[in-house]
DNA sequence: CGGTAAATTGACTGCTCTCAATTTACGTGG
DNA sequence: CCACGTAAATTGAGAGCAGTCAATTTACCG
């Protein structure tokens, strides 16, 4: 139970990158357990794995039940639901410090999302038995939970405000900001997402989100940097969305 | 402290009720203190005021601070969000057994958003600190508060699944269906949101609901029962949203 | 019964979708 | 390193849906 040895789930789009020291971790201050004493950790009955997924791959299936939840130390992940008629729509994207699947923490509860990474991700997979095992030792932990579940609120929100209201060019920028938020590089500069995936954020087709982004690409909005890189007009692109008189 | 004395925060839109008697609550296991034994509720340092909402009154507003959060016992409550133009867009709508305002467990946050009733509401304004002293000894609390947590995200995710996505019938039927799970009447019956409400749920014109809430109601879809009541027909509704490309 | 607000309806514009053709990007194997 | 094949992105043309603005009708409160 405490060697070094690969788990079962391992598979081709799921590199496993060893057990999670997070007594060590140093991103632990955005974490789930920033304010636990290190001293928890040691002795724990499942052990906390550490994995990266290339661009695509699935972290856990919506409808399917699991054990553990994830902590995502840097990468974006998107979560969809399936519609009836079998599109996806995206409800949420998220970065660094936001934990996903804590809908199983209610007894019996499947994963209610899709989780997938749209860009490299590395996240600590934390069994749900050990949460409640720290959790009871650590009524902390219990705030922080709640915090999280918080953001998924506030953010849940901010989607339908902002990626979800008004004309398909403000939804498309909106969206090029919360990139700028949630997942710049180290110049500030955005990975763009499939023109699909845009799609299933914003409700609207993908031919729509191409001819936009098409459009503030020749506005001088958008400049590409490298391939799948871009860098945004911040503040023009601010300026577009909350004036929709301007004359831009 | 303890007399039946009317609290300040008195006004037009909001009849006091009373203290809440919670170990005599009729709706009690549905509510935010199910599981809690009832003398906990003997010696809490602050009141839980009862509270009757006319359609229009104000729960609490965004950006406001405050100290209670409400338990909806029975009523319909929307959530808004103020865009940067002015305009209002509702993110929630809350019934029977839902606790709103739960953010401002995290210090020093205010409301999220303006909390406002659209059916007469019948709530309880429970203060922050004293959920704070119950969870102390109740750590079974904070799972229920956990649950109301996931609850909003869920309502939320569906939300934008169901409510913002496809074509405007459809996204309108949605609604209709959302209100008949919510604040069915005991027929079954529903009261209709005033058109700028509808329009600010799903996101579109006035007019574009007024004129798609007509031709349900011309293809007997929707029959007006009462002034503002009225029933729908489930079945035909839920088959025009799942098979787009239907013959209906 | 009158006044105001809400809802309905019409005409027209324009945005977004659909379907299809074309171009570009990218991974694979020679 | 280049050529190729596939997938993604872009672009075009046309139709239809939703927005805008305005007029009219209906509902509701006092």
């Amino acid at each position: 139970m405490t060697g070094q040895t690969k788990p079962a789930s391992y598979c081709t789009d799921r590199k496993w990158k060893g057990r999670a020291d997070c007594s060590h971790c140093g991103i632990r201050r955005l974490m789930l357990f920033s304010e636990l004493p290190e001293v928890s950790f040691a002795h724990l009955l499942k052990p906390i794995d550490n994995f990266v997924l290339v661009p695509g791959g699935i972290l856990y299936e919506e409808g399917k039940g699991g054990e553990v939840v994830y902590s995502i130390r840097r990468g974006l992940v998107k979560l969809m639901h399936s519609k009836p008629s079998g599109e996806q729509r995206i409800v949420r994207l998220l970065g660094q410090g936001a934990v996903v699947g804590l809908e199983l923490l209610d007894a019996g509860v499947p994963y209610q999302h899709t989780a997938m990474a749209v860009q490299p991700v590395d996240v600590c997979a934390i069994p749900v038995s050990t949460l409640r095992d720290l959790e009871a030792h650590h009524p902390e932990l219990c705030d922080r939970i709640r915090q999280q579940l918080q953001y998924h609120v506030d953010r849940a929100d901010h989607w339908i405000k902002t990626l979800n209201t008004g004309v398909a060019r403000d939804r498309i920028a909106q969206l090029l900001l919360l990139l700028t938020e949630l997942a710049p590089d180290r110049n500030g500069d955005i990975q763009l997402l499939p023109r699909d995936d845009m799609a299933a954020v914003v409700g609207m087709t993908p031919e729509t989100a191409s001819r936009i982004i098409a459009d503030f690409r020749r506005r001088g909005l958008l400049a590409k940097i490298a391939p799948g890189t871009y860098r945004i007009e911040k503040q023009r692109l601010q300026r577009l969305c909350e004036a929709n008189a301007g004359t831009e």
